[in-house]
RNA sequence: GGGCGAUUAGCUCAGUUGGUUCAGAGCAUCUGCCUUACAAGCAGAGGGUCGGGAGUUCGAGUCUCUCAUCGCCCACCA
């Protein structure tokens, strides 16, 4: 193995990746003795591509399993893939099509095994997408939520519900996809706002010229219309209650009745009456005992009860009614009107209200225990807002309509009878005798299947094997005892219905266990203007063509970097490059990293290698302060993590890379090693190795492949060993010196002062090499005698005196602890540097005002604590001080 | 209509319990450097009355109220 100029991502991480599987990194073992920790992935849709969505999902949660498992715990991450039902069977119908079938010519047998075929083809790219990410997943517990453990655990949860009454029957209106042809639950639905017409219509009464004026936005329903309501308490219209009305166009006549739904306030207060088209309507309908008339087929278009308009798509049908309105002088009028409207989610296209015979869950005993574990913090969610959005739905809660008339899925486990008798049993017979019938009585089972989620409820379950291969149950055994519940669910807050909320209310049902004790709500990744990165916007780069230009180590760098805990992150997208420009900032990181390690691996070949440290008494103050550092570091990390702020945990470890290991440590270390023997050098760069391989520990949870391949560079390690199961160091107090940490500070301020002075002095380059005086108190005198060499370097000076006495023309600058005389010789701009001193002194002064004003306050003295009373006075004389020495200074220009 | 979140430098965002180093970082901009790990870099600089207003306090970016704007979720009167 050599050391390239750059990092060669594209064949390390396929490499690394590889090493990892054949080497079983990812393997978790339920037996260990070791404290577990594990995650449920949110499966993926067998149908599914990478989008940024997952990467920052997965990226999380790599984070956390690689980081735990490097912290000595039992670590296990369970992947999986959801069988998306609606997109699946979709996908499939689509290619049928284009062979000219519908899934109707093969019959629903053939058709599902088709599916399959298509599953065994193309299902699970995105599993093997994920892995280009360097996801650490335990691979060889990859679930599908139409495998026979989890197929089984649906069917039994089924049978549990239904028997125990929670699962029921009813002819509701339920949300219609005309598209996909299916019922959907409410939260598969959404509301968008549209501007439509409103229609108001003539109902004459028979016989007469006047008429009742009833308003619509959907002038096609008129054929299932059965009433008309207005307000009881409306006294324009109290007195028609009772009365008949004539529907127009339809000629059918119907009577008016008075209900509380109709809104006086509202239209002309009159509402038509079309149970089968509209919930409130259904409702309506219930109360007053009226007939629900369906004249919508369930792909959209008009039924032959709509006489001529039969066979029309229903927006087809409404413009031809309202055409034939006006032209028989039916329509009174047309108003512009804005409302909401329901869309599916999936399909994109208009719900229909629908009234229909579907499976429903009665979700509110459910809800009672799974919202208590969450209020009782049994559960935490990050952040912890999202809590009151789940109190919210949780006790609101409406039943969830699971039955799908579809064929991809888990069919329904009901059987019927001759008489239409039903039950839900494992098999025939045992249906035959739940419902007391012959072992010959002729069976048939529902045809619906199963909401995708309601497998997805189950995933807590069915991942950690509640029944085996055999169809045993099995709630003991041994992966539900060791990593039961999880540590950690990380996913988006729009499913937190969908999935999380069923989830705890599936486990607490099953085993009266949470399924995991944190949720993580990830951000939305957004585009430059906002919107949410989405295909159906097309405004999503690609992952893959991403991460082959970044690498997956920047990838997944400036995503953690870029996304702060419950807010949205925005991205700046170039769609015709397919890129991504922001990813510059992890490129550029790990490019930094790659060549600190260049440095390290450069220096190994000058000086040689050795195991010995350096003793306690060789080490610099830059070696005790860089060792001081990273023990801060690592507190700080800890706790980032612990309180889930990756944003933090990724600019703590940027910046101490960046600024203290690069910035001033190696270029410590440099200076320092032209006085040193070789042999201290061989030992100090060992001590520099050393901590070098800490941080690649520290950053091998975000960057897993670079960190590899450095630690093995820089380590002379076998292929077969991995960075991922060396244990991280635990932060130690008694390493970290505040007096250390105080002194460099001391000469980084003097350092960055000099530089500045320097190149504020135009006639003065950065490089140029100039006396310094330096003078300052007693303690900081003998830091800089002792550190002489390093301060002479780092400022570029020629030499550096002390208690400065010198003459000859200098610029001044002042630090609260110092003051610094840089000799630029006889070229200095006299009328510049008296202006630049002017402006400090300017700058200072009203800082003093401000202090002095504060001090002067008798309250802020007599009610502030003595302490920050002390400090305004230290302050103040600080201050005054350097005023003094600039205005000394600013004289002897004069 | 109800709820949640946001508003800090040109852009993207940090700012933990109100009090030194609190007004910050990165990007962008400007100036100077190809210094033998790194120009994907180094050194330096400019830029904000912390959305408006009021209040609590000796003291508010930070706490309270209110207004404004933006985003999201839920509900859904034809």
């Amino acid at each position: 193995m050599q050391f390239d100029k750059n990092f060669n991502f594209k064949d390390k991480e396929k490499k690394w990746y590889q090493k990892w599987e054949d080497n079983k990194i990812f393997k978790a073992d339920e037996n260990s003795e070791k404290e577990p920790y594990s995650i449920l992935m949110p499966p993926p849709n067998v149908t599914g591509m990478l989008h940024f969505g997952h990467v920052l999902n997965h990226t999380l949660q790599d984070l956390f399993i690689r980081r735990m498992r490097m912290d000595g715990r039992e670590v296990v991450w369970f992947p999986g893939m959801d069988h998306a039902g609606i997109a699946t069977q979709t996908k499939v119908e689509q290619k049928l099509k284009e062979e000219g079938l519908s899934r109707h010519d093969l019959g629903r047998e053939k058709f599902v095994a088709k599916v399959w075929d298509w599953k065994e083809e193309y299902g699970g790219i995105i599993l093997e997408q994920l892995k280009r990410l360097g996801i650490s997943c335990d691979w060889d517990r990859t679930l599908f939520t139409m495998d026979e453990t989890a197929s089984k655990a649906v069917e039994e949860m089924f049978i549990r519900l239904y028997d125990e009454g929670l699962i029921y029957k009813g002819k509701r209106i339920i949300n219609w996809s005309p598209l996909a042809q299916t019922a959907l639950s409410d939260e598969e639905v959404e509301f968008k706002e549209v501007h439509e017409k409103l229609y108001t219509m003539k109902y004459y009464f028979k016989g007469t010229d006047s008429y009742l004026k009833v308003a619509t936005v959907r002038p096609e329903t008129i054929f299932g219309d059965i009433a008309v309501a207005v307000n009881p308490n409306d006294i324009r219209y109290k007195k028609l209650i009772g009365q008949k009305v004539i529907v127009p166009l339809v000629g059918r006549e119907v009577e008016i009745i008075g209900d509380d739904y109709a809104d006086p306030e509202f239209g002309t207060g009159c509402v038509k009456i079309t149970p089968a088209h509209d919930p409130n309507d259904f409702e309506i309908g219930k109360r007053h005992n009226l007939e629900s008339i369906n004249t919508i087929n369930p792909d959209g278009s008009m039924n032959e009860l709509a006489g001529k308009y039969a066979g029309l798509d229903r927006f087809e049908a409404r413009k031809l009614v309202i055409k034939d309105l006006e032209e028989s002088g039916l329509m009174e009028k047309i108003d512009d009107y804005t409302h909401n409207v329901g869309f599916s989610q999936r399909g994109g296209e208009p719900i229909e209200p629908y009234l229909s015979d579907q499976w429903f869950v009665n979700m509110k005993p459910l809800a009672e225990q799974a919202l208590k574990v969450v209020q009782d913090g049994e559960i935490k969610f990050h952040p912890n807002h999202w809590v009151k959005t789940y109190e919210h739905w949780m006790n609101n809660i409406r039943d969830w309509c699971i039955s799908r008339q579809l064929w991809w899925g888990h069919r329904i486990p009901v059987y019927y009878d001759e008489n239409g008798n039903h039950t839900a049993a494992r098999t025939e017979d045992e249906a035959r005798t739940k419902l007391n019938l012959s072992s010959d009585a002729i069976l048939k089972q529902d045809e619906d299947v199963l909401d995708t989620w309601f497998s997805s409820w189950l995933w807590p379950l069915t991942t950690m094997g509640w029944f085996d291969e055999n169809g045993n149950e099995n709630l003991d055994n041994p992966t539900m005892k060791k990593f039961s519940p999880t540590d950690l669910l990380v996913t988006g807050p729009d499913i937190i219905f969908f999935w999380v909320a069923r989830m705890v209310m599936a486990s607490k049902n099953v085993k009266d266990e949470i399924p995991f004790k944190n949720v993580y709500f990830t951000s939305l990744i957004r585009d430059g203007q906002g919107r949410k990165l989405s295909k159906s916007l097309g405004n999503s780069p690609d992952p893959l063509n991403v991460m082959d230009k970044y690498g997956a180590d920047a990838v997944r760098f400036t995503i953690l970097y870029l996304a702060p805990l419950g807010q949205d992150v925005r991205m700046e997208v170039d769609l015709e490059a397919q890129d991504i420009p922001s990813m510059e900032v992890g490129r550029n990181f790990a490019n930094k990293l790659w060549n600190a390690g260049r440095f390290l691996n450069m220096k190994v070949e000058q000086f040689g290698e050795t195991n010995e440290m350096p003793l306690e008494s060789e080490l610099s103050l830059s070696d005790k302060w860089i060792q001081s550092k990273l023990h801060e570091t690592i507190s700080k990390i800890d706790d980032c993590l612990n309180n889930f702020k990756v944003t933090e945990y990724s600019k703590t470890l940027y910046d101490f890379i960046w600024s203290d290991y690069c910035g001033w440590y190696i270029e410590s270390l440099k200076i320092e090693s032209y006085s040193n023997t070789d042999e201290l050098n061989k030992k100090k760069l060992a001590f520099a190795i050393n901590i070098f391989n800490e941080v690649l520990k520290l950053l091998h949870p975000v960057m897993p492949f670079i960190t590899e391949e450095l630690w093995h560079l820089l380590n002379k390690k076998a292929e077969n060993e991995s960075i991922s199961t060396q244990q991280l160091i635990k932060s130690d107090d008694s390493v970290i010196s505040k007096s250390v940490i105080y002194d460099f500070d001391k000469l980084m301020t003097l350092v960055e002062t000099t530089r500045s002075l320097k190149s504020s002095t135009p006639s003065v380059s950065a490089e140029q090499r100039l006396k310094l005086g330096i003078t300052s108190n007693e303690k900081i005198t003998q830091l800089i005698e002792d550190n002489l060499n390093l301060l002479k370097e780092l400022t570029k000076s020629t030499e550096i005196i002390l208690n400065n006495t010198s003459e000859g023309i200098s610029v001044k600058g002042v630090t609260n602890f110092a003051e610094i005389n840089l000799y630029v010789g006889e070229v200095v701009d006299v009328e510049q540097e008296k202006e630049r001193l002017s402006g400090e002194i300017k700058r200072l002064e009203g800082q003093v005002f401000g202090i002095n004003k504060k001090l002067s306050n008798a309250s802020f003295v007599d009610n502030a604590p003595a302490s920050v009373v002390e400090m305004e006075r230290k302050k103040l004389s600080d201050m005054s001080e350097k005023i003094e020495q600039l205005k000394e200074s600013l004289i002897s220009f004069s």
